[in-house]
DNA sequence: GATGAATGAGGATTCATTCAT
DNA sequence: TATGAATGAATCCTCATTCAT
């Protein structure tokens, strides 16, 4: 199933389309600042028909925000899953590239809105939590587990929080988020840290 | 029960109570969805009141937010600037205490407020950058300088990137944002890092 | 008493009947005075949708402006140019019964707001300028050269400003604007214009 | 006793100084447009203090209208009644001079007033009829009547309406209010009418 | 399903007016 | 008298939501 291209006019596809632009003008805008109005304009489709799919901004709010980073985290924890590469080469190799494109890929986006909206929508901060960061941390765990099985970490790796992995990128979600691109070079500091955290774990 | 004075004439400076109040209003709702109604009746004025001294609701949001941090940061920098201690107590002692108060502290709202609405307030985030951030990795880089110059750190710690220290600050900062106190130790991560990154810096 | 649907949609031109309502709320109450809330209710429509054909209460204060006279300047001017009644048939028919008309048409109370909020709207008195005076008085001119071309007038008529022929007519429009119909004969006064000024171009 | 200098601070006339300002500010803005801290900021004093000398905006309004006419027509009239000038000399002197400044003056100020705001004030309009309209046409009339008796004019005279005399003074007026200098010259528009009339009244 | 005209509650802002000092 | 801080009703304008077509 190839992908088909985002914006085509797909009749049996319009509520993805929907959301798709709706995402497009979240990240743009901001929750408060999107009109309906605008959304509607993007997807190419008439006010009245958002509201035939979603039923109060909220919801397409909510919808929107789910739908964009279970599929994304969903693979990769299928790759950490799956691979048969040392745990080293992993983390140099595909979790450390996946890291560098976070800051600029949509999942940031939904971390903006997350830390502007979540607030106002628990419920959407409980699934995040459930079925993104719950999810995420739990497949790092299990990969140091098995590094340390396999000899290639030390036991008390596993006391290691996981989350020093992660922190470099958030600070690179947010110096983006809110400078842009203002002087920082974040794939070095995701290399560096990485770096040093193996020097710790390696057996 | 007496009845109120219609008009109360303080001698206070209310301009500061006004100011106060929309902090706590706009760090409760965000900056959208605080009426300029909420943030008078926190102050405990009317709305017209809150006019007089804030030409506009935009004006508040920006006069509020830069007020709030800058007194701090020109704090921090004044103790680095200062400091007697050994650059390793210096870190381990003030500075990592400092670290550990800011995911609860109003910097932290700080933060969400500009992620929020950054883009819509360009020339706030020009003055974060530049009496924020680029004043504190100034700060944090000549410590880092005097430490090799005293012979405490390794040459090579000039190229190390300052912001390594504040990663896992912004990861707790984002996280309790996102999820309050959720699972996450965060001191403990900001110890963790800060061992990390003394082992490499260390002479 | 059967319950009004909320929702009304009807064919006819709903800009144009905002457009009419807002003209009799101005013309009543002059611009600053008049509520959009008057003009809608007055239009019976929503004040949303007065805004959803005219932008701000001043483009709904400039288009109906507009509309008013233009309409009603052509045709006077078409006849004008189109008449082959003598010059001073034409004088003392449809010009005289025209000018006679005004004071207690749409045009005074366009005057009345042109006097009023002129000043806050340049563009609307440059249009004026040059849609209604500038015509007006070039075919008036171009109606003078005709009748010297004729004949009918002497050869000094043309030095003549037009402007004589409108001044009772204006007195006129101002009394009434000001004292309404209270002891002036408004027509005779014109007729009394016509004449002396007939005398006087003669040839 | 010589004329004080207008804005100079006079303790013991602050109402007076008071009603300067804010005709000034009518002048400029028109009556809803004027702010009474605008009133207040022009004539040196604060908002409270023009609430002492007038109980509310309107009164202010009508205060100032009203004495700005008067002290000008009274002495015109004045000046009428005491002339020891032929009729036509009179008329070709002293009126037709006045009637040249009006444009200029503060009486075109005020008709703008009466224009705009007269509808939502008939008390003011009825002061204007009886205080200055009516007296004036009195005086016109009765001059004419002069005129007739001492032979300057013929007896028919009496039959003219006097505001043809006025009526390009208003044309000019109404002229000026909107369109500013544009093209307009308006003293010879008042000689050619005066001419006119002075031949069909002339004995 | 699809449209977009229509609604009206909600919120920013202004400014006449009041009154403690 | 004189001040100007304080009040809150009034009004413009926006936009989520509804519903006739």
């Amino acid at each position: 199933m190839p992908d088909q291209p985002k914006y085509q006019r797909r009749k049996e596809d319009r509520p993805q389309e929907i959301a798709d632009a709706a995402f497009a003008a979240f990240a743009e805008n901001g929750y408060a600042a999107t009109r309906i109005d605008d959304v509607a304009k993007r997807a190419g489709v008439s006010k009245g028909l958002t509201y035939l799919y979603y039923k109060t901004k909220e919801d397409l709010f909510k919808a929107v925000v789910k739908n964009v980073v279970v599929r994304r985290v969903d693979a990769l924890i299928g790759d950490v899953e799956s691979t048969d590469l040392s745990s080293e080469a992993f983390i140099r190799g595909p979790l450390l590239s996946f890291m560098k494109k976070v800051p600029g890929s949509p999942i940031a986006i939904v971390i903006r809105l997350l830390i502007s909206e979540g607030p106002r929508h628990p419920d959407l901060v409980d699934y995040y939590y459930e079925n993104v960061v719950a999810r995420g941390l739990g497949a790092i765990t299990k990969f140091i587990e098995r590094g340390v099985e396999r000899g290639e970490f030390r036991r008390e790796a596993l006391e290691h929080q996981p989350h020093l992995f992660l922190a470099p990128m958030m600070l690179s979600i947010i110096w983006r988020l809110i400078f842009a691109e203002k002087q920082l070079n974040t794939d070095q500091l995701m290399e560096s840290q990485v770096d040093m955290l193996l020097t710790q774990l390696r057996a």
